[in-house]
DNA sequence: GTATCTGCAAAACATTTGCAATTCT
DNA sequence: AGAATTGCAAATGTTTTGCAGATAC
């Protein structure tokens, strides 16, 4: 991994009011390596080996200060494990049912231009579908 | 509350291939009286009084009795608890990120129309919005 | 009388919290 | 030195699982 990198990645931590610690920048580097919206674990598991001493903690903490930042969203499409998004822009994501992973659908779709509905104020959107991906579909018996 | 629910309720399981059983006429007559989403825990403590023997167990496997025979749908809204909706026609919930009530919007979306995307078959769709609700908004300092 | 349903107790699992040790500036 | 960050260990809270007793057909 080059310094440029890194050095890019300092910059939007400190752009954001964070200190961008060893642990942060890892992460967030990873993140952008990663788009295939990593759990907590993933990212635990994968960072382990090169940060001996990381630990689920700090992860937690960092994602949840990544995402109050508004650096990452944290989407919980059923299950029980939250999956950190790099990609902040409103889209829709389609999880696999058979294979479990979780697409970006760059559709666009109206709700998302909403800002209010009956009386209540929006300040998220989320759009989840479900089903059988394209890859799983041609496996298929 | 009356036979002729009770009735309407054995009919209902029956037809979906259910054992009409004492606890499962009770959830489910609680969810037709209560459309709010209830938790499996507010769904246990409000038949608790009324069924002493009752377990959180019990809940647990109706609701997912239910679910998979389409009685109802079970929404995973951020946080940990699960709400259970007896609505199973596709719609969109908003919640309410202060005083945490989940309502019905009957708004359609082009969303619900699909059933594939970008080559993935859609099963299921989810539209969750959250924000300040109408009730909240109003009681503000 | 056999299959199904119920419910207790324990397990599983993701996430949070308290706090002490470490690391930055 | 002082403030922020890290990470271990324990707690929390929801959902699941194993199994024995109860119930229904």
């Amino acid at each position: 991994m080059n310094a440029q990198t890194i050095n890019k990645i300092k910059d939007l931590l400190e752009k954001h009011g964070i200190q961008p610690s060893y642990q942060r920048i890892k992460i967030m580097e990873f993140l952008y390596k990663n788009k295939n919206h990593p759990t907590i674990e993933e990212i635990y598991n994968n960072l382990s080996p090169e940060i001996p001493t990381l630990s689920r903690t700090t992860v937690y903490n960092t994602i949840h200060l990544f995402n109050q930042k508004g650096l990452v969203s944290v989407i919980c499409i059923d299950e029980k494990e939250m999956h950190v998004d790099p990609d902040v822009k409103p889209h829709i994501h389609f999880k696999c049912i058979k294979c479990g992973r979780i697409y970006d659908i760059k559709e666009p779709a109206e709700v998302f231009s909403w800002d209010s509905i009956d009386g209540h104020i929006i300040y998220e959107k989320e759009i989840f579908l479900k089903g059988i991906c394209k890859h799983c579909k041609n496996e298929s018996i």
